[in-house]
RNA sequence: CGCGGGGUGGAGCAGUUGGCAGCUCGUCGGGCUCAUAACCCGAAGGUCGUAAGUUCGAGUCUUACCCCCGCAACCA
């Protein structure tokens, strides 16, 4: 079986998780399950990024240890991707023994290589914060944080020899030009980074105490990125007994980034790699940001939105088609109240919701909701109707392929909306009324094989509803596998239930507006 | 001359190798009655930010300019 390792970042837990986090989470864990539907081995990673200045100045905030904040934190991420329902393979803390070992040996070879050697880092530093600060973060060369003043400051610290490996990852870029999607994000770090020259990277820190020992040098800590991004690879067991697999997944297939963090991946993470002689990610892919009416989420506008409270309004089903919908490949999307309550009760209510609801309707008037077997009595209409979902599978397995998850969904809509079409087309009452039992029957038998196909595509984001719609219409287990969307004629002696369950009901749409508004902070 | 993204009918967006400008919502008109007052059809509405260029042909390529957003190296 072809493997796949896909993984999320490592998230900050410094506060809780928004809405951008889940969709992190989401659009890796759609695209695990789609993998898996297409028969891949996949291996999907997340975790927690457990260390450094923030966390300790959290905790204390919190009258807590570092150690304590962050194991509740890890808990309560946990507890999300629960009721997210992730289905992730591995669960890395930073802060776990198997990464904290490694890392340091890591650091090691790397000292004794020549690429890590001892310098000075100079920035502008703020005492209350106790926290550096470039001259660009400056603000009115104050601190951004506390407004106070900053003064120059030095401290001893170690520095990746980036230099050495830049010409080779110029290279990389050159034949591997499928490396950073989408390639807008590519030609950024080309230009802004690679070609005027990299600077080599401050990889330790001595100001302040919560994160892994540099081991001969103790009063260095491991700054953030060398720290950060070889969870990648440590939660695989790089550099321990067992590295099963490591040998197995590594290099990994697709890791989910999101664009803020573009620059570390695409140029410092494969020259740590090349340093340690291990193969490069064949892909790394920036996702943009959920962005709010006004702009950016921020606590000060009061505009974060929390997954929690729209999943248990809305489910989570409902959750998850809004964000991967609402956002295109590589670009950002906009959250709004309106546009949530708007895709929920057009797209999921009216036209999927009810073509399920009238087919089920139908199938007990006219068949008491029995379907024999195939037949295209309504040839013309019929076989039209058959193309299109064979052309809109193809259409959706490509867009999936190339990671344009809401091109996919667009795409299964279409489907839907065709379906709801033909019952149109074909007018199955006036069948029934000219006693057009054959016709009627191929009418029906297309609808819910339809059905079943649409229920199949959507499972990846919409597992709960796609199983709703399979369950309803009774359609046997294998019938319900990605292989079984390329026939169209499998279906035999089902019966349908005789009591459909309505899928999503409507919303009333001021009255919702105005409680998710109600959710925001 | 820092870099990137965006600027497409009233609103929100597609438009992944240049080929008659699309989708959803809204508006107007019609159809249907199986259905969650849902569904289907039709119409109005755009000089695709501005100006020039390449081309038989450009939203799509080139150049200049304007507006909005983000990044600008150690904050994740």
């Amino acid at each position: 079986m072809e493997k796949f390792y896909l993984t999320t970042p490592i998230y900050y837990p410094s506060g809780k998780f928004h809405i951008g986090t889940a969709y992190t989470t989401v659009l890796a864990n759609t695209i695990k399950r789609y993998k898996k539907a297409r028969g891949y081995d996949a291996y999907l990673l997340t975790g927690t990024d457990e260390h450094g200045q923030k966390i300790e100045q959290v905790a204390m905030k919190e009258g807590k240890t570092p150690q304590e904040h962050v194991d509740k934190m890890a808990e309560e991420a946990k507890k999300l991707w629960n009721l997210m329902e992730i289905e992730y393979d591995d669960f890395i803390r930073t802060t776990q023994e198997r990464h904290e070992t490694v890392v340091a040996d890591i650091f090691d070879r790397l000292m004794e290589q020549g690429d890590i050697y001892k310098s000075e880092y100079e920035g502008w530093y703020c005492m209350p914060c106790e926290t550096y600060f470039t001259e660009r973060q400056l603000v009115d060369g104050k601190c951004p944080d506390c407004g106070r003043e900053v003064k120059k400051m030095k401290e001893e610290a170690y520095f990746f020899n980036m230099k050495k490996y830049a010409d080779r990852l110029i290279q990389f870029y050159h034949d591997n030009p499928n490396f950073i999607l989408p390639e807008s994000r590519k030609n950024e770090l080309f230009n802004n980074f690679l070609k005027p020259g990299l600077e080599d990277l401050c990889v330790s820190r001595t100001s302040f105490d919560w994160g892994i020992k540099v081991k001969k040098d103790p009063k260095h800590v491991i700054y953030v990125w060398l720290d950060a991004l070889t969870n990648y690879i440590t939660a695989l067991g790089y550099g321990s007994q067992d590295d099963s697999l490591m040998k197995k997944y590594w290099p990994a297939d697709l890791q989910l980034v999101g664009k803020d963090i573009i620059r570390f991946h695409g140029i410092y993470w494969p020259i740590f790699l090349m340093a340690l002689g291990l193969p490069i990610p064949k892909q790394i892919y920036a996702h943009g940001w959920i962005m709010m009416k006004d702009g950016k989420m921020s606590k000060s506008k009061g505009n974060v939105i929390y997954p929690e409270p729209l999943i248990e309004r809305y489910g989570l089903d409902a959750f998850q088609y809004f964000i991967l919908r609402e956002m295109s490949f590589g670009q950002d999307g906009t959250f709004t109240p309106e546009s949530f309550v708007e895709r929920f009760n057009f797209d999921l209510c009216n036209d999927l919701g009810n073509l399920l609801n009238r087919t089920i309707g139908m199938l007990n008037k006219y068949f008491d909701g029995k379907v024999e077997k195939y037949c295209d009595a309504n040839k013309e209409l019929d076989k039209t109707l058959e193309n299109y979902a064979i052309g809109s599978i193809a259409q959706v397995e490509n867009e999936f392929d190339t990671y344009y998850i809401s091109n996919a969904i667009a795409e299964t809509w279409n489907l839907v909306a065709r379906t709801n079409k033909y019952i149109d087309e074909t007018a199955p009452w006036v069948l029934y009324k000219e006693e057009k039992q054959e016709e009627l029957k191929s009418v029906m038998y297309h609808l819910v094989e339809n059905l079943r196909k649409i229920a199949i595509l959507i499972s990846p984001y919409m597992k709960h509803t796609s199983n709703r719609i399979l369950d309803q219409l009774n359609i046997p287990e294998n019938l319900r596998t990605w292989d079984t969307l390329h026939t169209y004629d499998k279906i035999a002696n089902i019966q349908v239930t005789k009591t459909p369950d309505v899928l999503f009901a409507r919303l009333e749409k001021e009255q919702e507006i105005e409680a998710i508004k109600g959710m925001m902070k």
